[in-house]
DNA sequence: GTAAACCTGGCA
DNA sequence: TGCCAGGTTTAC
C-alpha cells in the first residue's frame, strides 16, 4: 500500500506526537511478518527516546537517542497508529505495540504482513544501498539521469520507475498517475524516449509525488496516516484504477493493460 | 525477463 | 470459488 507520499504522510502525523517521548515498554505480538523481527528488538528499543522522524524511499525512520533507528516499512496493507491513551482491546493484526512515557502508544498492524521492522546500528546505510534517488532531488532526479538510463536498457517506462534502483519511493499508483501528465504510455520503452520527453517525464514524477503529499496520500481502500485519517488524492486520480471510465482531459475510455505482472491504467489518445 | 512466493480480506 | 490488491524477494 503505501508508497512515498503515504509514508511522508505517516511521518508528518507521527514527528509532533512521539518526538521527544521516551519508550517504555514494546510488546511483540508477532514477530513474523516479511522477515522476522529480530530477538533483541524490544530490548533495544527500550528506554530510548524518539530524537526524530525521517522517511527514505518507503521507509520510514525513528531515530533513537543512541543514534540507532527503528526502520518501518509497509508493506501492501501496514499502519502505525498512534493512540493518545492506552488502547482498547486491539486488534488481531496489532502486531506490534510500543508503549510511550506519555502514556501514549505506537501500534504496528498488518493483515498481510508484507511489512518489516527492525533495529539498525548507527550510521549503518546497508539498507539503502542501491537504492537509487529520491524523486523530489531534482539534483539527481531529472531528464539527463532518465535519458542516461535510457542508453542502458530495453525496460518500459513503467517497469523503469516502479524499480526501487532506478527511483525510490514510486509504487503502483503514482507511476501510473505521472505517465499521464508525462503523456506517455506505460508500455513505451525508456530507450525510445527523447532528451525533452525524460525531462518532462521527470518532472511529472515529481509534481505527482508532491501534489499526493499535499493531498496526504491515497487511501484507495486501506490507508490510514498515523492518527487513522484517511488521504485525499485518491479523489484527484488521472488514471489509477479508472478503466472503463472517460479521461478527464479529452473523455477517451481509460484502458487497463498488465506490464510487468501489474496493472497499469491509461488513456489511448492522451498518452502516446 | 517472467513467474511464483509471502499473507489476508474484499468483491464478483 | 476465484481473482484482485498500494510491495519486494527469490527462483526458473
Amino acid at each position: 500500500m503505501p508508497e512515498l507520499p503515504e509514508v511522508e504522510t505517516i511521518r508528518r502525523t507521527l514527528e509532533p506526537r512521539v518526538t521527544g517521548k521516551r519508550i517504555e515498554r514494546v510488546d511483540v505480538r508477532c514477530r513474523d511478518l516479511r522477515w522476522p523481527i529480530d530477538e533483541h528488538f524490544e530490548q533495544g528499543l527500550m528506554g530510548r527516546t524518539i530524537r526524530s522522524l525521517a522517511r527514505r524511499a518507503k521507509y520510514l525512520l525513528l531515530w533513537l537517542d543512541d543514534d540507532r533507528v527503528w526502520v518501518v516499512h509497509f508493506g501492501m496493507s501496514g499502519r502505525l497508529l498512534f493512540h493518545e491513551s492506552e488502547t482498547a482491546a486491539g486488534d488481531k493484526h496489532d502486531h506490534v505495540v510500543v508503549f510511550l512515557d506519555s502514556g501514549a502508544s505506537l501500534v504496528f498492524n498488518d493483515p498481510r504482513r508484507f511489512g518489516s521492522m527492525s533495529l539498525r546500528e548507527p550510521d549503518d546505510a546497508s539498507l539503502f544501498e542501491g537504492v537509487g534517488p529520491e524523486p523530489l532531488d531534482a539534483t539527481r532526479f531529472n531528464g539527463a539521469y532518465l535519458f542516461a538510463h535510457g542508453r542502458r536498457t530495453k525496460r518500459s517506462l513503467k517497469d523503469v520507475l516502479m524499480d526501487q534502483r532506478v527511483v525510490a519511493g514510486l509504487g503502483n499508483i503514482y507511476v501510473n498517475e505521472a505517465l499521464f501528465v508525462a503523456g506517455v504510455r506505460p508500455r513505451r520503452a525508456l530507450r525510445r524516449l527523447t532528451r525533452s520527453d525524460c525531462d518532462r517525464l521527470a518532472e511529472s514524477v515529481r509534481a505527482i509525488i508532491s501534489e499526493a503529499i499535499e493531498h496526504r496520500g491515497s487511501t484507495i481502500s486501506d490507508f490510514l496516516d498515523g492518527i487513522g485519517r484517511r488521504g485525499g488524492y485518491q479523489w484527484r486520480r488521472r488514471v489509477y484504477d479508472r478503466a472503463g471510465e472517460p479521461c478527464s482531459v479529452c473523455a477517451t475510455e481509460i484502458k487497463a493493460v498488465v506490464v510487468g505482472q501489474r496493472s497499469s491504467f491509461y488513456c489511448p489518445q492522451c498518452q502516446r
